[in-house]
DNA sequence: CAGTTTACAGACCTCCGGTCTTTTGACATC
DNA sequence: GATGTCAAAAGACCGGAGGTCTGTAAACTG
C-alpha cells in the first residue's frame, strides 16, 4: 500500500491524513471501543509502530477526528437553523424550532456523537498534555460557536443562559447516546420482554425533547430571576 | 485468606458477598475502569478463576453492584426530599429545592455516578441475557421510583412529566459525571491555562443547575401544552 | 559511491478478560 | 477409619489490546 517513505514535511501530512481517514472510515461501521490500533494499522497498510509515529496514541487520534467533526457539524447546526428558525417567531416556536434541528442535525452524525460520548470517559485520557490543552482549547471554541448560535436565534437566553444551555446540551448529548446501541444481549432481553422495550429512548426524539425542555426551562428561568441576580 | 471450601448454597453466597464488597471497596479508590478482575480476585484472596464461577464477567459485578447502589441512594434521596420539600410551597421554590436535593444527595455516591456513567458503555455489555433482562427490569423499577419521588413532590408534573424528567436527569448525570474527573493531564492542562480551567464542570453545582432547569421546562411545556396534545 | 539519517516493519512486552486443566478438600459410603 | 466421588479452587494458558524496541533499508548528503 505504502509506496515510498515519507522524508518531506507534505508526505508525513499525507500519511496522517490516511490514518485519520481509515480511522473515519472505521468509526462508520463500528462504536469507538471496537476501533483498535492493529486493524486501522491494518487497513491503513502501516505497520501499528508506525502508526505511533504519527499520532502519540490511539485517543489523540480519535480526539483529533472528534474536533474536526466537531466543526463540521457546527457549520451544518448553522445553516439549518437560518432556514428553519423564523427571527419573528414566538420564542417558543422558535426553542422547539431549535431544539428539532439541533436533534436533526445529530442524525447523519452518529460517529460525533459517539466520539462525544466517549470524550471526557476515554479520549482526554492517555494523551500528553500539550494534545489535552490543544484540543481542550479547541473544544472551548466550538462550545462557543454553539453558545453564538443559541444565542443568535434565542437572544432572550442571554448569553450566560445561551452557554448554558450549549454546555448542557453536550452532555446530554454525550449522556444519551450510549442508550441507544443497546448490546446484543440487551436488544434479546428487549424483544423477550416488552414492558422492557417500552423504555428504551430513542435516540432523536428523547434528544429533542430534552433541548426543547432544557430552553424552556432556561427561558422560564431567565425570565423569573433577572441578571445580577444568585 | 479463605479458609474452606463453600459446598453449602449460603457458604457460595458468602463469596458473592466477598466479591462484591471488594468491588465495592475498589471502586472507592479507583474509578470503574480501572477495576480489573486481576487485582480484584488479588484483594479477595481468590483465583481469578474462581472469582468468575460466582459472577459471569466483571461487568456482571458491577452491574449488580449498581443496582444496589442505585436503590440505596434512592431511598437517602426520598428521605432528604421530604425533610427538604415545603408541599405547600410555590411549584419553582419545590423544584429548586428538589434539584438541590438531588444534586447534594449524589455527593456521597461518588461510585453511583462513576457506575451511572459507565452503565449503557460498558457494563450493559458483556454480560448474558439473564442477566441484562433481570437488571433491566430492576433498573425500570428504579427509574419508577425516581418518577414517583418527582411526582409526589411536584404533582403538577403530572405522570408522564415527572418520568421524563426521572429519565432526563438520569442521562443527564450519566454524561456530566465523566467531566469531573479529568485526567491527569487534563488536569496539568487547566493548571497551565487559567482560561481552559474556566470552562471545568463543578459537579453538583452544574447537576444542581441543569435538573432546576429541566423541571423549570417540564413545567412550563406541561402549562402550555395540555395533556393529549401533541 | 560512501556515509548518515530515519521511516518503516516486525518482534516483543505487559496487561486485560476469560477458559481449560489439574489439584485437592469436603462429604458419602463401605 | 479407609476409600471413592464430585465439585471448589488454583494456576497455566489463550488471544488480543495498547504500546515499545530493534534491526533494516530507503532516501538524502557529501
Amino acid at each position: 500500500m505504502t509506496f515510498q517513505r515519507a522524508r518531506s514535511e507534505e508526505q508525513r501530512e499525507i500519511r496522517r491524513r490516511v490514518i485519520l481517514d481509515t480511522t473515519a472510515a472505521m468509526l462508520e461501521t463500528m462504536p469507538v471501543s471496537e476501533v483498535s490500533l492493529n486493524e486501522l494499522s491494518r487497513r491503513a497498510g502501516l505497520a501499528k509502530s508506525n502508526v505511533l509515529r504519527y499520532f502519540e496514541s490511539r485517543e489523540a487520534i480519535l480526539l483529533e477526528l472528534f474536533d474536526h467533526a466537531c466543526a463540521q457539524w457546527l457549520e451544518e447546526l448553522g445553516e439549518r437553523l437560518v432556514i428553519v428558525i423564523d427571527p419573528a417567531g414566538a420564542v417558543r416556536d422558535r426553542g422547539d424550532r431549535f431544539a428539532g434541528a439541533f436533534a436533526a442535525s445529530l442524525e447523519p452524525h452518529r460517529t460525533l456523537c459517539d466520539l462525544l460520548s466517549a470524550q471526557a470517559s476515554v479520549l482526554e485520557h492517555n494523551v500528553s498534555t500539550e494534545i489535552a490543552a490543544r484540543y481542550k482549547r479547541s473544544m472551548h471554541d466550538n462550545l462557543a460557536a454553539l453558545g453564538g448560535l443559541i444565542l443568535r436565534h434565542l437572544p432572550e437566553l442571554g448569553e450566560e443562559g445561551a452557554w448554558k444551555v450549549a454546555g448542557m446540551a453536550a452532555v446530554f448529548v454525550g449522556g444519551l447516546w450510549p442508550h441507544t446501541n443497546p448490546s446484543p444481549s440487551m436488544l434479546a432481553a428487549y424483544d423477550a420482554d416488552p414492558a422492557l422495550a417500552a423504555m428504551r429512548m430513542p435516540f432523536i426524539e428523547t434528544l429533542e425533547e430534552a433541548i426543547a425542555t432544557l430552553i424552556s426551562g432556561a427561558l422560564s428561568r431567565t425570565r423569573l430571576s433577572p441578571p445580577g441576580r444568585r
